[in-house]
DNA sequence: CAGCAGGGGGCGT
DNA sequence: CGCCCCCTGCTGT
C-alpha cells in the first residue's frame, strides 16, 4: 500500500488506543490493526477514551465532540447534536462497521439513501463517510455519525484517525476540535474568536484538506454527476468549512497524496513536529524508539520491577537501583531480585500483555485514579496488576522500614550514598556561603535572592510560586498558577486552567 | 528554607 | 541497560 508507512505509524497509533501495546513492534501493531480494521472483526474496538492518561490530556479535548470511543458515548451525543448533528440515525444498538456494500444503501427508500464514494484514502483504506443528497448530510462510516462535510470530517479526524489538525497560532496547544482551539483561545489567550475573523486555527495539515476534499468530491458526485472533481474545494473554501481564515501555504497538491509522516501522526502535530515518535497521550516525542517505548509505559501504570527490601514498586529498574542505593544500602543490591515478574511468560505474552487482557482492559476505567485512593504496596501480590497510578506524593504505607528507620537509613548514609555524596560535590551560592547538595538546592535558594516570582497586580516579589499564590489569594483575591502567569477569580477558574498544564 | 525521594527525559554503551 | 540531570511534591526545621 503506498503510504504504508504512514498508516504504519497511524496504525500502530490506534493499536495503542486499542489496548495492544505487548506488540512488540509497531510493524506487529499496525499487521494486529490492519487484521482488526480489515479483517474478520471488521470493526475497531477503540477504548483511548478509557486511558488515564488520555482522559487527562486536555480539557478541551475532554469537551470535544466524541468520547473517544467508537461508539457515541451519551455525554458524546449531547455534544454532537449540540454541535448541530442531528441525532445519528439507529445509533441506539448500532454496531460499528466499516463500509461495506450492504451499508452502501439503505433500504428504506430514496430519502435515506447513503452513498459511499469508490475511491478510498490510500493512507487509511477508510471511505471516511457516506452522503445522503436527499439530508445533505454526510454519515461518518466507522460510527454513523451524522453532520456537514466539515463537521464529519473533523470527527473522522479526531476520533477515528486520531489526529489534533487545529492549532491555537499563540502556543503549542492543539486540538482535534476547531471550537476547543477557539475556547482555548478565549480563555488563555483572551482572543475572541468567532471563526470567521480567527488567527489560523487550521493547521498546516494536508490530511484535514485531503479529507475534506474527498468528503466534496463525493458530494458533488452524488449532486452533480457530470461536475464531479470540478467543485474541488480550494484552500479558501476549505477554511470557510472550517471557519478559520489564516490557513498556512503548501499543502498537499496531489489530492491522494500520502500525508507526510509530521502531519499524519498527532504528535506530528505538537511543538515538536520533527520528532520521529510523538505520543498519543501527551506532548512527549522523541526521534529514539526505547525512548518512546520507555514513556509509552508510562500510560500504561505497570511497574514491574519492586524493591525487594521494602517491596515498592517501580516502572523503571534504574529508578529501583536509585531508591536501594538511597533507602536501603546497607543491604546488597542485586539486579536480578527486582523484577516482579519474568520479562516473557511460558506464552511469550509480556508482563504488561498479561495484566492487559481485553478482560483486564474492560475494567481499567473502575480503577482511575481519585483522590483519596492509596496504594496500600504489600497487600499486592506478584503476579497481580499494578495499583492504578498513585497520586503523586501520597506515599503508600509500606510495610518497611517505617519512616523513621528510613530516615535513620538516609541520616547513616550521608555522605556517601550518592556518587554526590561520595564526592563531596557542594554547591554554592555566589551571594552569600550557602551550599547545597545538588544543582536544584542552589537554583532554589537563588530564587532567595533573585525572587523571580512577581506579582502582576503589585509590586510584591516572592523566592516561590506558592508563596505569590498565596500572596495573590489573600491581598487580590485571585487564584494564580504556579506554572504561568495566569490569574483566576475562583477556584473552579483555575482547576480549569490547570487541567490545559496537562 | 532546605533535604529528600520519586519520577521522567536525554544520552552513551 | 544504566547513569546523569532535572523537576516536583512532601516533610522537617
Amino acid at each position: 500500500m503506498e503510504g504504508g508507512g504512514t498508516l504504519q505509524e497511524w496504525g500502530g497509533r490506534r493499536a495503542v488506543m486499542d489496548a495492544l501495546p505487548a506488540m512488540d513492534c509497531y510493524e506487529d501493531m499496525f499487521k494486529e490493526i490492519t487484521r482488526k480494521l480489515y479483517g474478520e472483526e471488521g470493526l475497531p474496538d477503540v477504548t483511548e477514551g478509557d486511558h488515564p492518561s488520555m482522559r487527562a490530556q486536555s480539557d478541551y479535548d475532554g469537551e470535544s465532540p466524541e468520547g473517544g470511543h467508537g461508539a457515541l458515548a451519551a455525554f458524546g451525543l449531547a455534544a454532537l447534536m449540540q454541535n448541530g448533528f442531528p441525532p445519528p440515525p439507529g445509533m441506539f444498538g448500532h454496531h460499528h462497521h466499516l463500509q461495506s456494500e450492504s451499508t452502501k444503501y439503505r433500504p428504506s427508500g430514496g430519502e435515506d439513501k447513503w452513498v459511499s464514494s469508490e475511491e478510498t484514502l490510500q493512507w487509511t483504506g477508510s471511505k471516511i463517510a457516506t452522503y445522503n443528497a436527499h439530508q445533505k448530510l454526510f454519515r461518518c462510516t466507522e460510527c454513523e455519525c451524522v453532520g456537514f462535510l466539515s463537521r464529519v470530517a473533523e470527527h473522522w479526524l479526531g476520533t477515528h484517525a486520531n489526529l489534533r489538525v487545529f492549532q491555537c497560532p499563540q502556543c503549542p496547544y492543539a486540538s482535534a476540535w476547531a471550537r476547543c482551539v477557539r475556547m482555548h483561545l478565549q480563555r488563555q489567550h483572551n482572543v475572541v474568536d468567532t471563526g470567521e475573523n480567527n488567527s489560523g486555527l487550521w493547521k498546516e495539515n494536508p490530511v484535514l484538506e485531503e479529507v475534506t476534499k474527498y468528503l466534496q468530491r463525493l458530494k458533488n458526485k452524488i449532486e452533480s454527476p457530470s461536475v464531479q472533481n470540478v467543485n474541488t474545494p480550494s484552500t479558501t473554501q476549505l477554511k470557510t468549512e472550517f471557519g478559520v481564515s489564516s490557513a498556512p501555504q503548501n499543502h498537499g497538491q496531489n489530492q491522494n497524496s500520502t500525508p507526510s509522516r509530521s502531519s499524519a501522526q498527532p504528535g506530528g502535530t505538537e511543538n515538536t513536529p520533527s520528532k520521529r515518535y510523538c505520543c498519543t497521550f501527551c506532548p512527549y516525542a522523541t526521534d529514539r524508539r526505547d525512548l518512546f517505548t520507555r514513556h509509552e509505559n508510562i500510560h500504561r501504570d505497570e511497574k514491574p520491577f519492586q524493591c525487594y527490601v521494602c517491596q515498592k514498586q517501580f516502572n523503571r529498574a534504574d529508578h529501583v537501583k536509585k531508591h536501594f542505593l538511597r533507602m536501603h544500602r546497607d543491604h546488597p543490591y542485586d539486579l536480578n531480585r527486582i523484577r516482579r515478574q519474568p520479562p516473557k511468560n511460558s506464552n511469550g505474552m509480556s508482563y504488561y500483555n498479561k495484566y492487559t487482557s481485553p478482560q483486564q482492559n474492560a475494567t481499567r476505567p473502575q480503577s482511575l485514579p481519585t483522590q483519596g485512593q492509596i496504594h496500600h504496596g504489600l497487600n499486592i501480590p506478584a503476579g497481580f496488576p499494578p495499583p492504578p497510578p498513585g497520586i503523586r506524593g501520597v506515599k503508600p504505607p509500606l510495610p518497611s522500614p517505617p519512616k523513621m528507620q528510613q530516615n535513620g537509613c538516609n541520616a547513616k548514609s550521608h555522605g556517601s550514598k550518592t556518587a554526590k555524596k561520595k564526592g563531596e560535590k557542594r554547591y554554592s551560592c555566589c551571594y552569600c556561603a550557602w551550599s547545597g547538595v545538588d544543582n536544584w538546592c542552589l537554583k532554589r535558594h537563588l530564587n532567595t535572592h533573585l525572587k523571580p516570582f512577581v506579582c502582576g497586580l503589585c509590586d510584591y516579589k516572592a523566592a516561590r510560586s506558592e508563596r505569590l499564590a498565596t500572596h495573590v489569594l489573600k491581598v487580590h483575591n485571585k487564584r494564580a498558577c504556579g506554572r504561568c502567569s495566569f490569574l483566576g477569580e475562583d477556584s473552579a477558574q483555575l482547576a480549569i486552567h490547570m487541567q490545559e498544564h496537562q
